[in-house]
DNA sequence: ATTCCGGTTGCAATCTCTGCAACGTTCATT
DNA sequence: AATGAACGTTGCAGAGATTGCAACCGGAAT
């Protein structure tokens, strides 16, 4: 919409990758040096960038106290992080909190297993849209339009043998986590790793983020996973009715009705 | 430098504060409507606002995203380099730079001293735990039990009549460390050799590295070398400073207001 | 229905940004 | 020392992106 901004915004990305000089940053915008140099300059001024002693540049410190300003807006997180606490100290395993924003589903907390085995994740990461269980929730409560329209869109990875293999499958899968209330991944993204997840509400009964317990294998199977299904979806519950019980505003429904308003 | 950019970026913190509408935030910009709308669809585009339902807009996830990528990245090596070789320049000897890692601290770079006499030391070789400044100042910012832990674990070697005996002592030792902000070795590993050294933070105030000074006895003296604590300490600071990012980063809002509408 | 409020769009003027080319530094090579 | 290369920096004029305006919507409240 605005060349300048837009050009001076996708510096940001390349740099996250690593520091890199004017001329390499004015080379993968494919602009001159010396507009590469002013966009550097603005955004140096506002501390997004910051100039290392040998003259590149990599992103500076109020990016990242912006960032961190970001996550707290995303209250949910504050409401919920206590709640995942808990039930990570009950079962152990690993805690995602999921939201979805912009075609995406992202991370925006994670509470780490207690038993050794790690599993990949990171906060502000899109999770693997068409596989994950949180991921499964939050889409499952999208519009239809909008819900078919995306299905429709996403590409399809085969990351196991068990990962959904296209549209109408997942608008299919889709449709039973909407009507089950609750969402699994078994081996979809990693063979060896299971998941099931909850959606959590606000006062409007919309999904407004996703809460999952994952596993590896080769600490529970698959059945005892689910035999967890009770409490993730308890925690979910919870955090609902104190994610929208909070204000005077109309704290009229504590429990979230399964069908939502259309 | 770029008005457009200049006026975009300063949204961000603006809304930072909290959500905002768009007449808040043209308001608040000094701006027509039109052109606050046409920088918040750029900046949406980018992913770094969000517009929720009710069609305010608040920072986006992307600007957590790309934090988190940008901290993975960085090196504390590469930062540190270059300063490391100005405090050699400066006092002649030896530098050293040291993380560390799963029960070990472990030298990450070096550079010589330029006196003829060297010390033996080799890049990402373990250091001797119990003794050395670096490895003092790293274990002195472990968490309480994670520390004592550790120092039970650990054997103590009597290098020299000075190498630190036991637990206590070596406890002792980095609640001292913990509490100045630097760290000595005073022939603990070798007769002739000390050491003097200061701790290098992240944006979160957590030491991720350390750095010394090592010279011999036949060089200078034990007091000689301590008077170089300053600039080790100066050192150290800036590496801090540009490993988190630039400092307290001056974003020297400059007040879009030089086409005041007519 | 009407009014208000806030967001959205098309348009012309113009102000800002762009690319260029020349210049300044630093560093390595001859 | 001199030469050259590499890279960042600056002044300028032209061009095109950006701006403010005013009109237009669409929903909410009266």
């Amino acid at each position: 919409m605005s060349q300048t901004v837009d050009r001076a915004l996708s510096i940001l990305p390349l740099l996250a990758e690593g520091p890199a000089n004017l001329e390499q940053v004015a080379t993968r915008l494919g602009v001159h040096k010396s507009t590469a140099l002013r966009l550097l300059r603005t955004l140096h001024e506002h501390g997004m960038v910051y100039r290392q002693q040998d003259q590149r540049y990599r992103l500076g410190a109020r990016l990242f106290a912006l960032a961190q300003e970001a996550v707290e807006n995303l209250d949910v997180r504050e409401i919920a992080h206590p709640h995942l606490v808990t039930l990570n100290e009950r079962c152990g395993h690993t805690v995602h909190l999921a939201v979805y924003e912009e075609n995406e589903v992202l991370y925006i907390d994670k509470v780490e297993s207690r038993y050794p085995v790690r599993m990949y994740s990171r906060i502000g990461k899109p999770v693997a849209i068409t596989v994950a269980a949180v991921a499964k929730l939050l889409l499952a409560d999208l519009p239809e339009p909008e819900r078919r329209a995306l299905a429709e869109r996403l590409t399809y990875p085969a990351y196991t043998a068990r990962s959904t293999p296209n549209a109408a499958a997942f608008l299919k899968e889709l449709a039973t986590v909407r009507e089950q209330g609750w969402a699994t991944d078994f081996g979809g993204h990693e063979e060896s790793i299971n998941c099931v997840g909850a959606p959590i509400r606000g006062t409007d009964g919309r999904v407004v983020a996703a809460c999952s317990v994952s596993a590896p294998n080769v600490v529970v199977s698959a059945e005892e996973l689910l035999s967890l299904l009770p409490l993730v979806r308890r925690t979910a519950d919870e955090i609902s009715r104190e994610y929208s019980g909070g204000g005077p505003a109309s704290a009229s429904v504590s429990h979230a009705s399964q069908n939502p308003p259309k």
